[in-house]
DNA sequence: CGCCCATTTGACAGCTTTCAAATCGCGTGG
DNA sequence: CCACGCGATTTGAAAGCTGTCAAATGGGCG
């Protein structure tokens, strides 16, 4: 493959780990239209309850997913990083059921829905890869539940940064003991259903027991084992495709 | 269409609302092969862990999914009724993140994951068609981590009364303002991130007000337009096809 | 009639929130 | 190079929502 520097290649990179594609199904998906995009730290990729007419491969930076509550709160549904596919459900769904924040600058390549659309219905394989991606994705949301429904500040806090470390390592933007994360103790609330204030005291805990550091953008984790143990933590709900879950984390 | 008493005729029928199937399609649908299966209220359907060889319709009764965290606490995911896709994860995902259980007794139709794979491959409309499914899962899940996340007990307790409201009416189970819900606080509990008993007070408050009542698995809605209020709803993460949404909720 | 499970209640503990106010870190401008 | 300003972090005290633990009550089924 020659096109390693296309910018929808992560996009054929991460989907081809699951399903191998043939060289049409390849020529196809680096052969859709797209538009690059750059977005600032704080603005929105996707507004809720827009129609989508897009969908978005995040190219570098990181951003999250949010719904809004009656009483203005926020719930951070997900974090993304570099190669992830934003707003899949934009390909089929009429409305957006959330929105889509930069939490850092980011850049994005936006696809037409329509394109996506007609790839899927030449390219059964590239469907069925795209589908496979909306499964993960559900199967972290399901995690997600389970986090802000069962667990205690602490242990929820824990599992996030389990979370985080693994999917920072996979994508190559980090070790296990430490890695860049530009959340606020405010975004880590949103995220787990806490205030930020209970964030900071929780996250003084851990501190205070050699689990982890925080340093403005900079996670240290001091022991990942007892990291995993605190929070409750088994990558299993990630799908990751190699081994990861039983060799190293 | 001669096959309405066919076994998988809801899941063509449900499917083919978002997307309009050709007769190749239909018949492909209709000549998967599966196997009927009786589950018993409490059972399992699908253990959390094990890797998923079929996938599964609901042909009647209620189920739920669910996860058990480190200290043995469960949370309920998400309530399926009859017609509803469950396990669709498990065509493509190689071990189930979470259990699916019981809730009344069920009738369950079990597809063989390959026929799956087999049939998205062949017949691309309908790859559309449970990928679009599974990005509403996806959806009801967000809302799920939303309610959870951000709201207070009453609050979550009306918003999937709500949900249920609309979702047995859709089905035909039940009409706005009276249906059949056959959970135990506890259960609602184990859904909502509450106590049992805490559900039994908010219950309490709920009708107090005037809003509900329950009795056994009968949910009467005595003010249909105050419970939305009170329960922050909009079914707009539904995505349900018809127009339900401006009209009658 | 009696058992079993679900519901109901009460008292109390406790985790988390709320509300301020103080401190810190760092980019910007003087 | 230092001062200013703003957002993020930190802290304290007090309130509050929800959980815990038990025990009593209730209702349906064998």
């Amino acid at each position: 493959m020659a096109q390693f520097d296309h910018v929808l290649a992560p996009m054929l990179r991460k989907l081809s780990k699951w399903f191998p594609f043939d060289d049409r199904d390849q020529e196809a998906i680096l052969n859709l239209s797209y538009s690059r995009q750059a977005v600032v730290r704080g603005d929105y990729i996707v507004r809720e309850s827009e129609e989508p007419t897009h969908t978005r491969l995040l190219l570098s930076g990181v951003a999250y997913r949010q719904k809004i509550v009656g009483d203005g709160a926020r719930q951070i549904l997900s974090i993304h990083l570099a190669g992830d596919l934003l707003d899949l459900q934009g390909a089929l769904l009429r409305t957006s059921d959330h929105g889509v924040k930069a939490l850092t600058d980011v850049e994005v390549a936006e696809v037409p829905s329509e394109a996506i659309r007609q790839l899927v219905s030449e390219r059964p394989a590239v469907g069925l890869a795209l589908w496979y991606d909306t499964l993960v994705d559900g199967s972290v949301h399901r995690e997600w539940i389970a986090n802000v429904g069962q667990r205690t500040a602490r242990v929820r806090l824990c599992h996030l940064l389990c979370e985080m470390g693994v999917r920072l390592y996979e994508t190559g933007l980090g070790t296990l003991n430490r890695f860049e994360l530009p959340m606020t103790q405010q975004d880590f609330g949103d995220a787990l259903g806490l205030t930020g204030v209970h964030v900071n005291r929780t996250l003084k805990g851990l501190s205070k027991d050699g689990l982890v550091e925080k340093r403005r953008s900079s996670v240290y984790i001091k022991d990942w084992k007892r990291l995993v143990q605190a929070g409750d933590f088994s990558p299993h709900y990630l799908h990751l495709q190699d081994d990861l879950q039983t060799s190293r984390v």
